[in-house]
DNA sequence: CGACATGGTCTCAGATAGAGACCAAATCAG
DNA sequence: CTGATTTGGTCTCTATCTGAGACCATGTCG
């Protein structure tokens, strides 16, 4: 059974569940990571641990706000430890958890394959565009 | 070198390209798959070709405007195929390409990880809930 | 004295997603 | 013959979400 077959058949038990959101793992947690900012800012922290502004400068263009909100999510589910130390001004650094480093093996899968047929990808989208 | 630290190196040469997107794999590339509805579209397909009724069916909450929407960003990706039978009423049957096979291995390696961990996932919210 | 850095929050406008009406043509039930 | 149903969408309207940028308090540096 290869991996198209076992995904397959993921997807058919899912349904019994009616992706219930409480007990199906692809809805209740893929919806929250799966956005503009999660992943990459999970690859940010995987170099070591941030503070806020050092973030804010190595995703270039995400704003004040959404960084603010992704990180708390991530926060809420795990994945990253957040540190307040009380100086003047405040230093809030940013860090994977064990959850999160042990998310950053299936990750590390996803962009591999990315990088690797981005070039296909890119092809298709080429070929669409002359066809239109 | 573990996978958070392979992440955090890769992380640091895509600084090089300043993310362009042209370039950068994955900003050009998960930030199209990487929303709400493309993984679970892949997932039931990946049991087989699905025609466009099957699929809104397959995936209960999704509207017709985002399937729609979807499955043409997939097709123009080259994931998926769309093919057209001229019948009335007019059959459309939608089914992976072999790359969108290949990403099948990848997102395999996701969904592991999110049914495995998804328990200490729920924990951390209550954990925090409680905390509240 | 005045500018700057920190880690945010707040507001407002613009983009995006979802709900549901609508469509055309054939087919099937009554 | 009539009227409902199926198919694969599109269109509009509204609700939600996102991004840009102002603002804040405080201490430090020039």
């Amino acid at each position: 059974m290869d991996a198209t077959e076992a995904l397959g058949a993921r997807f058919e038990t899912w349904q019994q569940f009616e992706f219930d959101e409480s007990r199906c793992a692809v809805r209740g947690l893929l919806d929250r990571i799966g956005d503009r900012w999660s992943m990459l800012l999970l690859c940010a922290l995987a170099a070591g641990p941030r503070r806020f502004s050092a973030l804010a400068r190595l995703v270039p263009d995400i704003s004040k706000r959404m960084l603010t909100q992704t990180l708390r999510i991530l926060e809420a589910d795990g994945l990253v430890h957040r540190e307040v130390r009380p100086t003047v001004p405040p230093s809030v650094t940013y860090s994977l958890t064990p959850l999160g480093r042990s998310f950053t093996v299936p990750l590390l899968g996803l962009i591999d394959w990315a990088e690797a047929h981005f070039a296909q990808v890119v092809e298709a989208r080429e070929r669409r565009a002359a066809a239109a």
